[in-house]
DNA sequence: TGTACATCAGTGAACGCGCGTTCACTGATGTAC
DNA sequence: TGTACATCAGTGAACGCGCGTTCACTGATGTAC
């Protein structure tokens, strides 16, 4: 009897769910800068006031569409690492990317939300912070195992080393201590260069996502899942995650 | 007297600047999906239906804006790409997507509205289409002149085509017809191989720019100037533009 | 150069709409004894 | 098990706001003769 939540607390909770679910259906149809509450409460049949009593404001329904879909996408990038422990690590980094870009796929509004132009006038608390990491610590968290596990081998991209007109070195400038304060919150056993690397894999990665969703190519491409494949496996390369 | 335009003509244009200039100020304190009509004509001191002397509506003042970003940042992409075709490819591209983020910096309203997600309820029409891939060919063909002055020199980038896990080929694929397609479309004499390399390049470059803008990095880097040059290099050894 | 008419810019009121948020209220569910 | 009270969910009206767009109108600028 006192061990289950009464009735009414397990009733907050589903209707509180069935807000944000709804909320995040309409996401779709409207974006999240003319997401409203009372479009919410009227698709739910209820009284917009009452919408209150489970949510403090709109501001507060849109932290929590985002914290919980940093969470989700968050969950399968860890999950899809996880699963991929034994693999290579270029094939772990592919699989893990084309894991985070069907969830892309699956849920395009939620991406929108975390992923696309911050919505203006809405500013994200604090609490969005440590989930909106996650996905971006399981990427780097791959390379980092690699490293620990010697499977790393920058011989296999020369290229820019070879480069005379290359900014020569990291050492000494802004972004060598950008670079020592991401290894050290982050807690990554990675050098200067291949940081660089795996920041520029990084952002390759949801710059693509962001053209295929956001309709950017234009009809150049239609097979964005080869396309995305392929480019994951040449950061992959760049990085110089080894694939056996 | 018949040469020049009548008052009535100059102050048309005039005035017609100047609510796409108010407009354009207003997009960074709102974003695009909040932008108004109304605001505008406040602002300018002047009724709201005046506006309509101008403007079709809301929309028709939107696809302007669209099309005036489109065409400010291929001026700057193509004339930078202009001045440089002297220079060793490498270098060439560097400076031109160094250009591109500096107008970005300097104008990050237009570059939301333009890169980042899609303005709910908003079809961009036809016009917007040419305009848009503006900046696009003119990277591509940096790209293609080097490949015509054989500057490019494939073997500094081995990595990829030593990896066994890589889907072997693009040859047979859907990939390969859109590569066709993209090839017939905008003239660019470029393999497969290189074409693909040339995409993640240029997927790469706005992924780290709108990571940047839109705060993505969320305090992770501070120097992105350096970041970016960094990657601009790097992409451009990866395609294999060759810097001499 | 002057007059008659057409064109156009700009006004202000209005229509119908949706929004976030508050508030006093009703009625149901939970709790203490 | 029953009663008295407290808590909470949900209602409906209201406040004040801003929006896009239309319309009949005034007055200035341009054009044809």
């Amino acid at each position: 009897m006192a061990r289950h939540l009464s009735a009414r607390a397990r009733a907050r909770e589903q209707i509180t769910a069935e807000i944000l679910d709804t909320a995040r259906r309409q996401l779709g149809e409207v974006g999240a800068a003319s997401l409203s509450l009372r479009a919410v409460a009227r698709e739910m049949g209820m009284a917009s006031s009452a919408v209150y009593r489970y949510v403090e404001s709109r501001d507060d329904l849109l932290t929590r569409l985002i914290i919980e879909a940093y969470d989700s996408l968050g969950d399968v990038a860890e999950s899809t690492a996880a699963e991929h422990t034994e693999d290579p690590p270029a094939q772990r980094w592919v699989a893990t990317a084309s894991a985070i870009r069907r969830w892309a796929l699956q849920h395009p509004q939620e991406y929108g939300l975390v992923y696309g132009s911050p919505v203006p006038g809405y500013a994200a608390p604090e609490d969005t912070v440590v989930p909106g990491t996650r996905t971006t610590r399981a990427l780097f968290g791959i390379v980092a195992d690699a490293r620990s596990a010697r499977q790393i081998d920058r011989d296999r991209r020369p290229v820019t080393d070879r480069d005379p007109t290359m900014p020569a070195g990291i050492t000494g400038g802004a972004l060598h201590d950008d670079l020592i304060r991401l290894r050290a919150e982050t807690g990554l056993d990675l050098d200067d260069d291949v940081l660089v690397d795996v920041i520029v894999a990084w952002t390759q990665l949801f710059g693509l996502l962001s053209f295929e969703l956001f309709n950017q190519t234009r009809g150049m491409v239609e097979d964005h899942e080869a396309l995305f494949v392929r480019a994951a496996h040449t950061m992959a390369a760049l990085i110089g995650l080894s694939d056996d």
